[in-house]
DNA sequence: TCTCTAAACTAACAAGTGTTAGTTAAGTGT
DNA sequence: ACACTTAACTAACACTTGTTAGTTTAGAGA
């Protein structure tokens, strides 16, 4: 039985890699050596490069839809559910901040999951723009181009990979929280 | 004498290629395909891989510097500062949409210009940075983290290129009027 | 002590990588 | 007709890539 603990080490390995220089510039030798053992080592515990991208992938996405999931089916108003994105974005990126980086820029390197893949990217930002156009229906939010607005929450929750690791004092429940309001109010005073 | 035109076909298409897949993924061969030469007719044009990253990379880089000196040291007010910024953005982004993909996700490959490219970006955020903060004092933006209130902007304005090839619909003007107005006055009513 | 297993190793492979050298074909100016 | 230039070509290089096969080492359970 191959130890599940080792092969998880390898992915968390690969996900730090695969975020400083992308996936396809990652090696394998790279990978065995930042774990401290040869390349063909590492085959004792997973299959092969591709499905260390995979593992990443697939499971950030499906914890994705599965908030998307329960933010859809509760009862808040648009704007609390727009909140609720932003929270759901803060916290699974700030558990798995390398991941985060292989979904937003080595998803094309997926081969067989990469229809699934955009699947559940497509039926998530689909809600994102429903929520979205049921505010401006209820007049919660302003007649603005729904698309824009999606377009620029989504931009900034995408890209908070890069900036979660710097901000390691800002807890996050309080990066919701200040996210919620520069993004849904506005800067201006 | 080599001919300069047929060296920016070669950037253009593999700014387009680099795009889809990175410029790890990309190999000459597949470049000269797209081009439909062989790959060793390329070096009749270019040095080295290396050097099309960096025609790519480097010269939008140094667009974004000037057009950032040109907003410092104008008289506007500060929110029309952030304004003109997304103007930048827009236009330069609306220019080159390929080459800003590079731009965004490959610079890490540079090797001599790497740290020439870092110098400019910080520059550039730091200017951004000061501008905001300049809003805070005088009262014209809300007293919010300055860093996240540039954090949320540029991450929009850097995922541009991902979304303008999309809506082709909207010039440039609109798109920028419709997206200064999210990102400073907010998206509620 | 013997056996089994997890997890490392060495050695090698076929395919693909960026790049160089030298050649060729088709124009262009004299 | 001539030499020159442009921009393609073929062939090959040294190295790197992901991956496989078979072996070794160390610890756990009987």
């Amino acid at each position: 039985m191959k130890s599940e603990t080792r092969k998880e080490e390898i992915i968390v390995t690969a996900s730090k890699l695969f975020k400083e220089k992308g996936y396809s510039a990652v090696t394998m030798r790279d990978l065995a050596t930042a774990m401290g053992i040869k390349a063909a080592s590492l085959y004792n515990h997973i299959n092969s490069k591709q499905d260390i991208l995979k593992a990443i992938i697939i499971s950030i996405a499906e914890e994705f839809t599965s908030g998307m999931q329960t933010i859809i089916q509760s009862e808040a108003s648009n704007i609390d559910k727009l909140k609720k994105i932003v929270t759901l974005h803060v916290n699974i990126t700030s558990r798995n901040t390398n991941g985060m980086a292989s979904l937003n820029n080595d998803w094309m390197h997926l081969e067989d999951q990469l229809e699934y893949y955009l699947q559940l990217r497509n039926e998530y930002e689909t809600n994102f723009l429903y929520i979205i156009k049921e505010g401006i229906s209820s007049t919660e939010l302003k007649n603005s181009n729904p698309e824009i607005i999606m377009f620029s929450m989504l931009s900034t929750l995408r890209s908070l990979y890069l900036w979660i690791p710097k901000k390691e004092d800002l807890n996050a429940n309080d990066l919701a929280t200040s996210l919620s309001e520069v993004l849904i109010e506005g800067i201006n005073n």
